[in-house]
DNA sequence: TCTGGGGTCCTAGGACCC
DNA sequence: TCTGGGGTCCTAGGACCC
């Protein structure tokens, strides 16, 4: 039996590879946005260069972005910002709220010139895999140049482009390429006879999919860096790391295990979870924000082109006060999948009404759609027939302008006009390129 | 006063069927 | 005396990512 595990369903060579564009041979770049959001506000703000700066998440609650000198200064990641309000505050370091119509136009930007160079698979808002196997291996350390110079002229924002054989060595090459003054900014680790010390000077816990627990297990069984991982037995590996361990293992030998994705797989979930800006505690200020909930979820369905089978509704108080904590899920099953902001606002609200207790000071409603179709072949139901056509214009058009403008700009009357809980991004920049009154505007003379 | 908000993938184990 | 066994589907929970 043993012999089989090698090329059995164990195996991450055969789970890995479902298809022939994982066999690829040639080198892929995993190209990334340094500093992404404080540089899309810097882009706008000439002001902020050279200044320390810091993006805050919803609710201006924690940092989530820090320019090359708010990182210097020792601000940290994930720190909530009250917990450096001293550090802040001494060094003057410029606070923004978060402004991710900013953001996400900025990133199709970036995308649409990277496209220019390679097919590419949008990764997160701020990096994409580029398939480089059109290319020489002679020929990737200029490309990568290249690719970086255009994105820099033509965006504004400054890129590190990491290449290798696979996704996991072009993480690990951007990593090095963004710290490392010599390769400025572009790294190609392609048949390199520098990888060997690359993965020697990497903490295994650096490496892509290796988080706090695993770090923390393999610490402990004596392996360190990178080099020491890719020299682990494979079995043990398996057993330790499941699958998931095994692909990266054999992604760092230069094995290729991941495939690229052109195109995004659609969704199989739809979430949106909100903190209260403070503690709600009466059924009426819930319900509005239920209402809230319901018609951005449904927003949500229309962009992505969903209909929601399933969901669940959720509510929590503060986790982190000594008060008194509760907490409670209801899930809610359509007998037709539906994108209806009408239905879906009725349907959280009847979800808040059953998990709402008094007594409490909540601090965050959450709904999350966890089974979801194409909105083009929902199933019918003996007694109710999917009728998407009709869904009103009006409904789109409030999509659109609460896309452009701001999410809660357009509304509907339940919904509530007080609000005092609405997440707060006090310090947010304008809407320079998606909306008309922000764009900047230049004097001569 | 003040601690984010999205997502994915994998596995073990229970329910259920024959 | 005697509680089989294999297959599939589903869910909860853990681990990870940005």
């Amino acid at each position: 039996m043993h012999s089989v595990v090698a090329l059995g369903a164990d195996s991450p060579m055969e789970s890995a590879q479902p298809n022939r564009e994982s066999r690829r041979r040639g080198a892929v770049a995993l190209v990334d946005c340094n500093n992404f959001y404080v540089s899309c506000e810097r882009r706008f703000r000439p002001d902020l260069r050279k200044k320390p700066v810091v993006v805050l998440s919803n609710n201006d609650g924690i940092i989530i972005s820090r320019s090359n000198e708010a990182k210097s200064l020792g601000v940290k990641m994930g720190s909530p910002l009250f917990k450096v309000e001293d550090l802040i505050q001494k060094h003057k370091v410029v606070v923004i709220s978060s402004n991710y119509a900013l953001y996400f136009d900025m990133c199709d930007r970036v995308r649409e010139v990277l496209a220019q160079f390679a097919g590419i698979e949008k990764y997160s808002i701020d990096e994409c895999f580029l398939d480089l196997s059109h290319k020489k291996p002679g020929e990737l350390l200029d490309y990568g140049r290249a690719i970086k110079r255009r994105v820099e002229d033509w965006t504004g924002i400054s890129v590190t482009v990491g290449i290798s054989e696979t996704k996991c060595l072009s993480k690990l090459a951007n990593k090095i390429g963004k710290k490392s003054k010599r390769a400025k900014g572009v790294l190609n680790l392609y048949q390199s006879p520098h990888l060997e010390k690359a993965l020697a000077i990497t903490d295994v816990g650096d490496l892509w999919g290796v988080g706090e627990a695993y770090q923390n297990m393999l610490h402990a069984a004596g392996i360190h860096t990178a080099l020491d991982f890719t020299k682990a037995e494979e079995h043990w590996v398996r057993k330790k790391m499941t699958v998931v361990g095994a692909r990266i293992q054999m992604e760092l030998k230069g094995v290729p295990c991941l495939p690229l994705e052109w195109v995004a797989p659609p969704k199989k979930q739809l979430g949106i979870a909100q903190g209260f800006s403070l503690l709600v505690e009466s059924r009426e200020e819930m319900l509005e924000a239920a209402f809230f909930k319901g018609s951005e979820e449904a927003a949500k369905a229309h962009k992505e082109k969903l209909a929601i089978k399933e969901m669940n509704v959720w509510i929590q108080t503060n986790p982190f006060s000594d008060g008194p904590q509760y907490s409670d899920l209801l899930p809610i099953v359509f007998p037709v999948a539906t994108q209806d902001t009408s239905e879906l606002i009725r349907a959280v609200e009847w979800a808040v009404e059953r998990l709402y207790k008094p007594g409490f000071g909540y601090k965050r409603i959450g709904v999350w759609a966890t089974k979801v179709d194409p909105e083009n072949c929902v199933q019918g139901h003996i007694w109710v027939r999917p009728d998407m056509e009709k869904r009103p214009k009006l409904l789109k058009i409030m999509d659109r302008i609460n896309d452009e403008r701001g999410r809660g700009t357009l509304r509907m009357a339940s919904v509530g006009i007080n609000q005092r809980w609405l997440t707060k991004f006090e310090k947010q920049s304008p809407h320079y390129t998606t909306r008309w009154s922000d764009i900047p505007k230049a004097s001569i003379g």
